[in-house]
DNA sequence: GCCTCTTCTGTAACCGGTTACAGATAATAT
DNA sequence: ATATTATCTGTAACCGGTTACAGAAGAGGC
């Protein structure tokens, strides 16, 4: 391994003037700094980043932890994030906490002594104050919890309501709302706004929970309709929900969209992969990623921020889980 | 942020006393090392891994290279190294180069200069002496291409011709199979067993190329009935695959499995959500990725390897999309 | 009492960068 | 001619760990 003491003697300089060439400050003359590209470039010299975070405390590194990465809403937010990080130089890590607050601590622990200069949290199982007293920028993203924390999340709450409406002006009468874990904030709003709606419009409901995985929304949705053979549209809390439920009424041999209506809630590829192709309100995933990790990349190089919360917009995207007509069953 | 002097000072000892105590090396008294470890308690002290990597020249984490996160086969595969990584207490970082030699290039110089331990490449544009000048302990994993590097792949070839075999014996007599890209050595591999197949038992088939994404093999299966409408079964070379060639059956009014048969190759778990539920060739992802952490972690630690080549055997995962009776239509 | 060996400890150099500081030279102002 | 400033360069300390080395103290053998 070449190192600036290589280069410097290549170019018969000190170290000092390498750095200064490198890093572009300072007063280097025209031949020193010819000599040192020359020998930089000869001994195709490339600075240690370890010894440069030692000294700067940072290292172009930002952690991104989420619940799972095998969920496949988080490979599209995992990606959108890397990109934008790659075009500023920085490396991400991926943690994957399990939704558990000690792999969640242990992670945190280990990335901050390697100075990470920042973390995206699309998880929260600690207490604000855990995070705060790690002293390095954050950026919340999909789930939101604290005012002083820059968050990026959708908008949850209105999307549900938009999704419970579609349902209601397509026919559905009795609807069920499979809604995600209680500790969820995104999986509450949803369910608010879904309560909101038919609460409203005196629409008969049920509300069941079951885990944001294709197995539990499936056994949930079997005995959902075991008691509630009538319902004939239901919302899902998000698509590999819906895509267990689609499993469920197959097999109960209930037909979608005629007998039963479905909606599901995220917008992640499978939507389309399936059969009929899932209705569903769609997040901006990728744009999620995105807007994350240009906040957090602003605070970390102390930018100022305009906006502390961006809520983005949702929008339906009309599969074949809904019926193309407002009345073909009443 | 408390420094190993802090400790030493509050302990009233030397940094050379802390250091032994920490990494259980060299001589010290009872007293000592009672004083250094209330030390390290009181003040909630956590070495500086980026201190320790300067001087050791590793850095406890290990590199994932693959084509992208956001295709369904690669999430699991980076959960089962990052599980395995985690237990043994190394950090994974995850790159996606989108089959780019230059993406691939720009990161392998970027772990490099962050003394990344060693490398997992689940791609591989570049020539193998580039990966070998970086002079760190290598797997490849899902892709073999080389003799000398330690290697886990499922049985590739034989899991097509499996595949294969399935659909004639279930009574497909015109076959079709959507190869991957030429140039990814895994495609190639499956051609290969179908190729043998169907050119023993004399059957008809056709195979055209597509990437392993939904759109292209859609249409891809769109043109191909369009020129052989009597195809009656249909080999896809990934199950996202797959999951475009029944999106193109249902708008051409085929039906799966009654008029043509489809088999996938992967077992992600999209294949079970899609209706009717993929018959597919299952190849152990998380094994795979499980085995190739731990092929890369015995390198680093310098244990011997008694196995350099590990190929998986893949299982057939009988689904909807083949026909249950062997002669339901001839 | 003297020598050897084990146990224990601290100083200082090192990993590979960055930069404060001081010293040297050249250019410009007075 | 002298003072002031801008330009250029190298030495050495520093970031926070690790460890070679040397020295001190005590135990045991002769």
């Amino acid at each position: 391994m070449t190192t600036i003491r290589d280069v410097a003697k290549c170019a018969e300089v000190s170290v000092a003037t390498v750095s200064r060439v490198m890093n572009k400050n300072g007063y280097v003359s025209k031949e020193a700094e010819e000599a040192v590209l020359k020998a930089i470039k000869d001994l195709n010299y490339k600075p240690n980043s370890v010894a440069r975070s030692l000294y700067h405390k940072t290292s172009k590194m930002i952690g991104l932890l989420i619940p799972d990465i095998s969920n496949p809403f988080f490979p599209e937010l995992a990606r959108a994030v890397e990109d934008v990080a790659l075009t500023y130089g920085y490396t991400v890590v991926i943690c994957n906490t399990d939704d558990d607050s000690d792999k969640e601590r242990h992670y945190i622990d280990a990335l901050k002594q390697k100075y990470v200069d920042g973390l995206i949290l699309a998880t929260n199982q600690l207490t604000m104050e855990d995070y705060h007293d790690l002293n390095i920028p954050l950026v919340m993203l999909d789930r939101s919890n604290n005012q002083s924390t820059p968050t990026v999340v959708s908008k949850n709450f209105e999307g549900a309501k938009e999704a419970t409406e579609l349902l209601i002006s397509k026919g559905s009468r009795f609807i069920a709302h499979i809604r995600g874990p209680y500790q969820v904030k995104t999986a509450d709003d949803r369910y608010l706004g879904f309560k909101e709606v038919v609460e409203d419009r005196g629409i008969a409901h049920v509300v069941v929970e079951a885990e944001f995985n294709i197995k539990s929304s499936k056994q949930v949705t079997q005995e959902l309709f075991d008691r509630y053979p009538t319902i004939d549209g239901i919302f899902a809390s998000s698509d590999v929900m819906a895509a267990g439920v689609m499993k469920a009424t197959k097999q109960l041999g209930k037909r979608i969209p005629e007998d039963v209506q479905l909606i599901g809630f995220d917008g992640i590829p499978l939507g389309e992969m399936l059969i009929p192709s899932l209705t569903t309100v769609t997040q901006p995933i990728y744009k999620m990623g995105t807007i994350a990790a240009r906040l957090l990349i602003k605070q970390i190089e102390k930018q100022p921020l305009d906006i502390m919360k961006y809520e983005l917009e949702t929008k339906i995207t009309l599969g074949e889980t809904t019926r193309s007509d407002s009345f073909a069953k009443t």
